[in-house]
RNA sequence: CGGGGUGUAGCGCAGUUGGUAGCGCACGUGAUUUGGGAUCAUGGGGCCGGGGGUUCGAGUCCCUUCACCCCGACCA
């Protein structure tokens, strides 16, 4: 108890100390530490094995869709960036350059990907020639580069990984149903794999993506009632094709421009898992994507039959495709204790010469810290259900927490208030870019995504009749 | 990029007026232990972030540079 207290004092305080209690919560769980130059991030296993877990449930959504993996150069010629003047304005601050390579100067500087439109498009307009080519949608799992001034592991950091889907279609609409469709696709992933329910919609003319039509993002709001744009899909129009010239010739036998869509969800992902579930005592991970779902801790371990038991129940468990560890380690039961459950290990499984006797398992939920004894005849069942309702609870607890974080308010100070208590408020905007530009410079706050459009009310800003209902919130 | 802070063992820190480096945890070995961060014994580990200066002598004083953290502004 007292020594339980000191140990948890080891992490900062989620309540009065959040971000410093984040980076705490990451380091300490050996997800991730922090690489040699300025805001890299090594990921280490426990935190890719996360990151494994989102890849097999986004591969086979996206194969589902009809999106075949495939891989793209990591340098980009500078001139293809500057194609599409809104993207090279958007991204320039940020890439890094290639100047010099292989003992010399380079003729023309290479771009380090900071996303992949351009050189990816500029495959597309070889391949593509005619209608019966499309639509063609690829995704590539990658890292990729932006020089940000501020970092942070997982949250923002100068390289990430992620996927990047991008599509090409004969039509407007093809292109922009793609976005729409991935956005569920992502949002299912969040909710089902991830246990984060999220705010979806389309963002504003002033917070799309840089080059595209129209952007679709995805927002968590995490403990302290700040957001994190999740994922982003983006209907690019003819914009992208162009600018690389992605022509095909339709059915009317006449060439066209293709409509393109791209996509992306990084693993900043990991960053919204820490920051949707976590407490006071650090992570708690969903079962359906914990690299370990199950921690079996044995108890005066040299007692006879004690180690065989676990490791019987651990193959058991394996049987059944749960994901289990022993740990058959010299540390004392109460360490391991504090140290799964500082993981986030969604469920322990305590066994000991009185379990043995009584044909149980002492079973202890991370979410709820409820305990229970699992009989070992139906071990395999009765664990999987266990895990089936924490994933369930725990979506369930943010789905209040989300719940509870919106405001919806038509008065502007009431808004700004709101916000900065760590609240996202829901209220009518005109629509208006510079309406909307001098919301952000006044009070530093943005809009994220629009929840529906409606002419019914007057803006909340500027008092002219609104054009939409939109959330605003302090970001990531 | 502005404001603030910190760099000494893997981690957390101490180091007095300048005198050549210490504590706790962790780690190695042996034993006893095990139901909420065990105990004893014993051992290994340091270019005091980097560079330059002052000095007989610098972890300590001065200059400079780099990195990281926090609070803003900008972006996934």
């Amino acid at each position: 108890m007292a020594k339980d207290k000191e140990f948890v004092s080891d992490i900062a305080d989620i309540h009065t100390n959040f971000p410093q209690w984040y980076t705490d919560v990451v380091i300490k769980t050996e997800m991730v530490d922090y690489g040699p130059v300025k805001g890299t991030m090594v990921i280490r296993p426990y935190g890719y094995a996360v990151w494994e877990n989102i890849q097999n449930y986004l591969n086979k959504e996206f194969k589902k869709q009809g999106v075949a993996n495939a891989y793209f150069p990591m340098f980009i010629p500078e001139s293809f960036l500057k194609r599409e003047a809104e993207h090279v304005e958007g991204f320039a601050p940020e890439v890094a350059v290639v100047t010099y390579a292989g003992g010399e100067d380079l003729a023309e500087k290479l771009i380090v990907r900071p996303t992949s439109e351009t050189i990816i498009c500029e495959m597309y307009s070889k391949w593509i020639k005619s209608y019966r080519d499309l639509p063609m949608k690829m995704n590539q799992w990658c890292n990729v580069v932006r020089w940000e001034k501020t970092t942070r592991p997982f949250l923002r950091t100068s390289e990430f990984l992620w996927q990047e889907g991008h599509t090409v279609y004969d039509s407007e609409q093809g292109a922009d149903n793609d976005a729409k469709t991935m956005m569920e696709v992502y949002q299912n992933c969040l909710k089902n794999l991830l246990a984060i329910p999220t705010l979806t919609g389309r963002k504003t003319e002033n917070e799309k993506f840089a080059g595209a039509v129209a952007t679709y993002g995805m927002e968590a709001i995490m403990k302290d009632g700040k957001c994190l744009q999740a994922g982003t899909t983006h209907y690019l129009g003819q914009n992208f094709a162009k600018a690389s010239n992605i022509k095909f010739l339709n059915k009317d036998e006449k060439l066209e421009y293709g409509y393109s869509s791209s996509w992306g969800v990084s693993t900043r992902l990991i960053g919204a898992l820490v920051m949707t579930h976590g407490d006071e005592r650090g992570m708690r991970m969903p079962p359906n994507v914990a690299p370990i779902q199950v921690v079996i801790v044995p108890i005066a371990s040299k007692a006879a039959g004690v180690i065989d038991k676990c490791n019987e129940i651990k193959t058991l468990l394996e049987n059944s495709d749960i994901r289990v560890k022993l740990d058959d380690s010299n540390n004392t039961p109460g360490w391991k204790f504090n140290e799964y459950e500082m993981k986030g290990v969604p469920l322990r499984l305590e066994i000991g010469p009185r379990d043995i006797e009584n044909g149980v398992a002492t079973a202890v939920r991370r979410d709820t810290h409820e305990k229970s004894q699992l009989n070992l005849g139906d071990i395999a069942n009765l664990v999987a259900n266990l895990l089936n309702e924490i994933q369930s609870n725990m979506l369930k607890q943010a789905e209040e927490n989300m719940k509870n974080a919106i405001v919806e308010t038509d008065d502007f100070n009431t808004m700004v208030d709101q916000v900065n208590a760590g609240k996202v408020a829901l209220s009518y905007h005109c629509g208006n870019s510079e309406c909307e530009s001098e919301i952000k410079d006044k009070t530093t706050i943005k809009t994220r995504v629009i929840h529906s459009l409606d002419n019914s009310h007057k803006c909340i800003y500027c008092g002219k009749p609104s054009a939409y209902r939109v959330y605003f919130g302090k970001q990531y």
